[in-house]
DNA sequence: GTCTATACCTGGATAGAC
DNA sequence: GTCTATCCAGGTATAGAC
């Protein structure tokens, strides 16, 4: 087995590297577009030998789901571990926008544009990619919960509300290639957050 | 050549055909998956005939955002002469969400899945499909011009606004298959519309 | 204008040598 | 585990009969 040993430490196998070249051809050219050709090339392997980890293409397509549901839940996990208020940590999911910009304004959110494509190429592992929007949906709402919004539909109404805004952001600064629009969105969107009507603040974990 | 003549009264060429299905499919499958197969089947001519009316599939694209194009300047023109209160206007721009809920939750909207998906082909086209963006951005702005924001960069803040909301909704109603959703969001930013500083609101076309 | 036949390429996928 | 060689389906696109 080919192995290299990465910055950080971790040991990459072809495998990983496979799934990791997939992931970013995949959101940077689109699931159907990219063909086994430009993976095996950006991996530097030979299209034979991908067949060895991968029998095919909706394969890869559910290791790469499942890699970006590893590491949304990893960064979810690290919001809720260093945020103290609720507040802060809804403001951590708003500021990708900012963090992520400049990819945005080139490809688009990587959520919302697979889950666009697989939706119109009726593709069985749609509702994979779903889950990505659902871990997103699942701890906005308790952060909104947290916030003193009792009720989970009222929590859930704001959860959804800020996702949505977060869609329109991305779609919008990627068809106008205008990354000044996401910040004064998001200064917009932080507003609203702060003008919210907040019972308790509590530090719930 | 083939006439058929439609309910409208209006004569449809086979090119016109043509157009019309693979506007349809285009937004149903999108563009890249769409094949001629699928498109000559649709109005039942053979491949070979296709070539006839269109050399490439290129060719196809830009007379399908041609017409999208022609299609969306006769709504926004209706809209501005029906409409005596730009906030009207703006109305019933946010109700397309209801319109065509049931669509939009199959296919999500089709300016912004189009624009997606060219932008990650890296299409010569998304220019042109941007222009669809750009015609509501512009009808819009001009809507809250005459609602008496005058400095027409704020008119235009809230034109993106509009637009980018339009957008996330769209997107998230495709996700989750969710049509309450959209009635839920389209109330809230009705209130919102209602609630902005409307210094005048004269009704000039 | 419409058809059939066909060329040519690229995509996904397999077999088998090393 | 990795390679080369190869197969087959489907895609775009063309030529030419009718």
């Amino acid at each position: 087995m080919f192995v290299l040993v990465c910055v950080g430490g971790e040991i990459l196998t072809t495998h990983d590297d496979i799934v990791e070249a997939a992931d970013r051809l995949f959101y940077q050219q689109g699931y159907e577009k990219t063909s086994f050709t430009d993976i095996a090339e950006a991996v530097k392997i030979s299209r034979g030998n991908f067949y060895y980890h991968f029998r095919t293409k909706d394969e890869i397509l559910a290791a790469v789901i499942g890699l970006r549901l590893a590491n949304t839940q990893k960064l979810l996990d690290k919001w809720q571990e260093e945020g103290v208020l609720p507040q802060d940590r809804i403001r951590n999911f708003i500021n990708i926008l900012i963090m992520n910009r400049v990819k945005i304004k080139q490809f688009g959110c990587p959520v919302g544009t697979l889950c666009s494509e697989l939706a119109k190429l009726d593709h069985s592992l749609l509702g994979e990619a779903n889950k990505l929007f659902e871990l997103f949906r699942k701890w906005l709402r308790k952060q909104f919960q947290s916030m003193g919004f009792g009720s989970k539909k009222e929590a859930d109404a704001h959860a959804m509300h800020v996702l949505a805004f977060s869609q329109g952001v991305a779609t919008l600064a990627n068809a106008f290639h205008d990354e000044k629009f996401i910040k004064k969105e998001v200064k917009q969107m932080e507003a609203w957050l702060d003008g919210l009507p907040c019972q308790s603040a509590d530090t719930e974990k």
